[in-house]
DNA sequence: CTTTCGATTGACTGGTAAGTCAGTCAAAAA
DNA sequence: TTTTTGACTGACTTACCAGTCAATCGAAAG
């Protein structure tokens, strides 16, 4: 009766919306959202333009999907780290080396993230998932810090991440300002985290 | 023969630019550049259309005259602040106080710049400008823990503003998550900048 | 071979907004 | 009063592009 069974076409679509999320990153990216047209991430995914429309419900569903799966696919395997069991200190020193890494491979998501955040329709629809990644983030760093009896456990996981974050931004500014190493010591110094100190 | 003498209308210019500059700048900020209509601002500043284009070549343009001139005026006192004959951490502790405050009553200045980055047509026109800044703030703030015989004054410098940045970029997601108090107390803490140490 | 139906196409539409321009205004000079 | 000219107006043009839809495809089931 039916041309597909439901697996198979369950296949086709999950790698056919892959395809046009690659191509959205890329497009995004590269123009921004505004400058970005859905015939432009069409043909980058060597599809119809209607076709995206069959898979997102509109331009701002796509960049959310395309925005929130990059995040995810980048961030998961540092949360995973952060939650393995080593001591608080090794985990909270590979967490910053691996999120200074991701700044430096995929700066793109910076820019991306920037506009995430500045263009209303689409902060709208990101409000509430970005929230609660930063939240989970800021609690987690804390709870090392704390197992680290540092006294003000938040509010030193609120600095690092901060202090991750405006790195990320000074090196979208002026990559060439930033130098990895000298910054991770820095880091290193200012956070107690240098190797073997408790 | 001339219906104005060039001062008078130099006047005039000067003013009605100011108006219009000012409608902009709250027009971007509520709106997005992309949201924003040039004829949102010429209502807002109670002129035409038209008028607009008389004292600007573009929305571009006008947007980078907004918003520079913005940045300008808010931190023109921090920089100048920076640069009086006082004892250098007294200095950096009322630079780190000030931008703490701009930061929690000028929101609507980072919102611009992330839209000011993330906008490739304004960021053509910003980057020089922009790397300018901050260079400069960089060199100023490394100037002062040089001072303070920092082992590495611009690696220190480079970190502290990634931190006001940081909490900027924080403030924007989630402003109740900010303890203006309790982050200043750790940046004083970790940049050595305690009321009486040295 | 025929049927079925999800997937795909791409030309088209409707609304939108940056920028233009022909014409008006108003204040000072003559 | 008339002339001059910079400032100003707002309706209009032009181009654009998100989203739609009627038509078509194609792989498997029957």
């Amino acid at each position: 009766m039916s041309p597909r069974t439901p697996e198979q076409s369950e296949k086709i679509r999950e790698e056919r919306r892959e395809q046009i999320l690659q191509a959205a990153l890329e497009v995004f990216a590269e123009k921004g959202y505004h400058n970005a047209r859905v015939s432009d991430v069409a043909a980058r995914a060597g599809v119809s333009q209607g076709t995206i429309y069959w898979y997102f419900k509109s331009k701002e569903e796509l960049f959310e999907a395309a925005f929130m799966g990059r995040i995810n696919t980048l961030f998961e395997p540092i949360v995973q780290l952060l939650q393995q069991e080593f001591p608080p200190q090794a985990k909270l020193l590979a967490g910053i080396e691996a999120s200074l890494d991701v700044m430096v491979q995929d700066i793109e998501l910076f820019y991306l993230l920037m506009q995430a955040i500045s263009i209303p329709e689409v902060a709208r629809l990101l409000a509430y998932d970005f929230q609660k990644f930063y939240r989970e983030m800021i609690d987690l760093v804390a709870s090392l810090f704390q197992e680290l009896d540092d006294p003000d456990p938040r509010a030193t996981a609120s600095l690092l991440i901060a202090v991750l974050d405006g790195l990320g931004f000074q090196y979208m500014i002026s990559p060439e300002l930033f130098d990895r190493e000298r910054v991770l010591a820095q880091i290193k110094k200012k956070f107690h985290l240098q190797e073997g100190e408790r």
